[in-house]
RNA sequence: GGGCGUUUAGCUCAGUUGGUAGAGCACCAGCUCGACAAGCUGGUGGUCACUGGUUCGAGUCCAGUAACGCCCACCA
């Protein structure tokens, strides 16, 4: 293969289908290896394969290869996430229908089949990019065994008393008319009325209250102040005209109230917000409903009924102005809180939901966060700064269609509930109902549970999903707690978090020993990226089609772990050319070994030594590098070990040698040789993780026969032995480094180009370098074709430097 | 308002325990020499955001300021 030109295209497929046939990245369970397992994050099956998937997907594989490398028995599942509202959503605008009104069981298999079909895109392009999952381990979140583990998981959260039904008001989305969880919130800024409103009060006055929401004024309960403003003590106690609707509320004291915002005086509706959801709670205020479920305003609203909140609020207004309670308007700027799936603000409203306790166990949680090793070591403060924030016990109930059903049902005569037996699993508890009667009541008529769960709630069971817990022995299984939990930072409060609790509460225990958190892909400019405003860069598959794999996973391994990163086509350009380079290396490498066979006499020279000491330090600074998941600057001492030591220097300084030919050179040529395989060999190795196509051709062509390892995926991470460490080598070496930039520069001043043969050159080298120019003086004279180099220690000078007094043209 | 991060060459970014600032790209000059012009050689270019402090010495440690970004809070 290494006699054609450098063909990404014919390279990745060569790589590709030899890892497929030879199944080198297949996990072993009869293996006694140490484990290394990888919580792969499953994507949401959502139709857009974009570039942040690439970005921080190829930084984790690196891992696993460089992992399998050392050793490990990798274990590289890859999951889907097919589970929940985006691929309902997906699936109704593909196929122009609307779940809520279709039979369910239709709408869940147009779901199924819609996720299906982006799952195989999302394979075809991880398996371009060279991700070594181990295939046979896939699963989709939705599929049977995630079912039943997730349905496991509910039960033991069940049996142990850690989830609850219970109606309250609850955070409620009125487009999607679901529950929803205070991770799935995002603010929102948004322009509206502030009113100031006349309410009478009992017995004669009246108080001014001030709201953005005058359309709930028929639910309002109460009247607040503050329990020390002066302006508004003689208030209390006194009984407040709700305008336009005439019942009487109370005027309460609480200390939120903030005397400062609006009049001082807040009005309490069940439910406008938080607060007022406290309020209700605390003050055991009554319930007046004026929102429904899907967002329009219910008979107890009066003449607004059946209008949407946003229209009811300008009607209210002018019945408001025209009844002479509408005191002052005036526009703000404020933040609401609306859900992340729909864009549109989140309502309050009292349904029945289960719950997953979490509010009690912040300090486990914590501690739990504690104990995971997070890098960068920064992303874990995020963890704790969110569990400390936490608000609400996780809502897992979804009033949606498509995810893992409830294995509940509930006694029609009692309401008694009745969860699923382990063997059951898993179950649509809608398809039938259970066999024996209720034991609290005797009864026999059930109601299935037909909520489902969030979609959290299944990935949060992404390490029991990958050890198989629960299931019978057979099928391969990582061990608990995993090795490692790659995911990107924004899904910390969701992900990480929901996978800590889930595994506290199972186990006891930290779900994985290690998280490594990755930044975003940015555009040009530092921008975010973002569809609307047109910057996202160009599809995946098209670049992988352009510049091959292994130049996307160059730019994608070119970031800092942890940070953003710009998009950028100099990356790709420069991560091609170092494909490039390392195919002429190869082909170099291959002509002079041609013939050529280890052979222990043959003494190394200094510059072969020096070759083999860069190597060894490379080799135990790159380890150090990945082991902490720093492939970016792991990356960049390869590159330099390749292509500087190398390339620029070990090989110019050995090619005199490798083409003498003569019986007398012929124990110096060897050497040269053995330094060339060494070099190659390890540095291939070393860039296997990164540019792994091309590492696997050039590992076919030149070592998989003589080192006998069939994949340079396979290949064991190279160990240099202590003799390669050799201090006097490497000042050698820079000695050399030295004598050849001098001459170089003297070149270039000259114009004269490299090719161009030197009578002479005489030197003045520094005292560090002294020493040493005797030792590699043959190598530097056939690398600078100077016929005679002159060296002799020069007064003066600094310690390593080196000045050219005069070079003769020969 | 709270938390976290970032700020180093024109651009994108590295800089481990404090010891005279680095890479790639771009730019300038030169080079087709026996792997490679997607290359090679040489070079230009930086008060390391700012202000103080610790130190013989600070990009690096400490305190503060500013700008930008992310997360959280903020619905009266």
């Amino acid at each position: 293969m290494l006699d054609a030109n450098y063909d990404p295209k014919a390279i990745d497929a060569f790589a590709q289908e030899l890892w497929e046939r030879l199944g080198v990245h297949r996990f072993d369970p009869a293996s006694t290896a140490e484990v290394f397992s990888i919580d792969t994050p499953p994507p949401t099956v959502s139709g857009s394969l974009h570039i942040g998937h690439v970005f921080s997907y190829t930084q984790a594989e690196c891992i696993a290869r460089y992992q399998r490398m050392r050793g490990k028995n990798v274990f590289y599942p890859f999951g889907f996430d097919g589970n929940g509202l985006p691929t309902e959503r997906l699936a109704e605008k593909e196929h122009g229908v609307q779940g809520r009104s279709m039979p369910r069981p239709d709408f869940v298999a147009l779901c199924l089949q819609t996720s299906r079909t982006y799952e195989r895109q999302f394979e075809a392009l991880w398996r371009r990019l060279g991700i070594s999952s181990d295939w046979s381990l896939a699963y989709s979140t939705i599929d049977e065994r995630c079912m039943r583990i997730s349905q496991r998981g509910f039960l033991d959260l069940f049996r142990k008393g850690e989830v609850y039904l219970k109606t309250s008001p609850t955070l409620w989305d009125t487009e999607t008319q679901t529950a929803v969880a205070q991770a799935e919130l995002e603010a929102k800024e948004k322009r509206t009325l502030f009113n100031d409103l006349r309410f009478d009060l009992a017995g004669g006055g009246s108080l001014t209250i001030a709201t953005t929401r005058p359309e709930l004024l028929g639910a309002c309960v109460a009247v607040f102040v503050h329990p020390t403003d002066p302006r508004h003590a003689a208030l209390l106690g006194r009984r407040a005209l709700v305008p336009l609707y005439g019942h009487e509320v109370p005027v309460l004291a609480d200390e939120k109230v903030d005397p400062a915002k609006g009049t001082g005086c807040v009005m309490c509706c069940t439910f406008g917000d938080k607060t007022d959801v406290e309020w209700y709670q605390k003050h055991g205020l009554a319930l007046r409903q004026v929102l429904g479920a899907d967002g329009r305003m219910t008979a107890l609203a009066g003449p607004e009924e059946g209008l949407y909140a946003n229209q009811a609020r300008k009607a209210i207004l002018e019945r408001l102005k025209a009844a002479g309670h509408l005191l002052a308007s005036r526009e703000i700027d404020h933040v609401v809180q609306a859900y992340e799936r729909t864009g549109r603000e989140i309502e309050f409203l009292p349904t029945r939901q289960w719950f997953v306790k979490v509010l009690d166990k912040k300090a486990d949680l914590v501690r739990m966060g504690e104990q995971v090793r997070w890098f960068p070591e920064h992303m874990g403060k995020r963890y704790r700064n969110w569990v400390e924030g936490l608000e609400w016990d996780w809502c897992i109930s979804r009033q949606r269609f498509f995810g893992v059903p409830f294995p509940v049902w509930y006694c029609e005569g009692c309401s008694e509930v009745r969860v699923a037996e382990d063997h059951e699993l898993p179950v649509d508890p809608t398809a039938r109902m259970p066999g024996t009667p209720c034991r609290a009541c005797g009864g026999s008529a059930w109601r299935a549970e037909r909520d489902v769960m969030d979609t959290w709630a299944t990935s949060s069971e992404t390490p029991q999903v990958n050890a198989r817990w629960g299931d019978p022995a057979g099928a391969p299984r990582s061990p608990l707690p995993m090795t490692l939990r790659p995911q990107a930072h924004d899904i910390i409060r969701t992900w990480a978090f929901y996978t800590i609790v889930k595994s506290w509460i199972h186990h006891r225990q930290v779900p994985w020993r290690d998280a490594m958190i990755s930044g975003h892909v940015q555009a040009p400019g530092k921008q975010k990226i973002s569809k609307s405003k047109g910057n996202a860069p160009t599809d995946p598959n098209t670049l992988v089609d352009e510049h091959g794999a292994d130049a996307v996973r160059y730019w994608a391994l070119s970031a800092t772990l942890g940070n953003d990163y710009v998009y950028s086509t100099e990356d790709l350009a420069r991560g091609r050319a170092l494909g490039v380079k390392l195919w002429n290396a190869a082909r170099l490498a291959r002509t002079h070994l041609a013939g050529w066979a280890p052979s222990p006499g043959d003494p190394a020279q200094p510059v072969d030594r020096w070759m083999r000491a860069r190597l060894a330090a490379g080799v135990k600074a790159v380890q150090a590098d990945l082991d902490a998941y720093e492939f970016g600057t792991a990356k960049g001492k390869v590159e330099q070990l390749f292509w500087n030591d190398l390339c620029d220097n070990y090989l110019e300084l050995v090619k005199g040698r490798l083409h003498d030919t003569s019986p007398a050179g012929a124990t110096a040529r060897r050497a040269a040789q053995a330094g060339l395989f060494d070099a190659l060999s390890t540095i291939v190795r070393l860039l296997a993780p990164f540019v792994p196509h091309v590492a696997e051709v050039v590992w076919q062509a030149l070592f998989a026969a003589p080192l006998g390892c069939p994949s340079v995926g396979r290949a064991p991470w190279p160990a240099p032995p202590p003799a390669w460490r050799d201090d006097t080598a490497l000042a050698q070496g820079e000695a050399a480094l030295a004598l050849l930039v001098a001459v170089r520069r003297w070149r270039s001043e000259h114009k004269l180009s490299p090719g161009v043969p030197l009578a002479e050159a005489v030197l003045q080298v520094g005292s560090a370098h002294a020493p040493h120019v005797a030792a590699v003086a043959d190598d530097v004279r056939a690398a600078l074709r100077v016929a005679r180099l002159v060296a002799t220690p020069g007064t003066g000078l600094a310690a390593d430097a080196v000045v050219l007094d005069s070079a003769t043209q020969a």
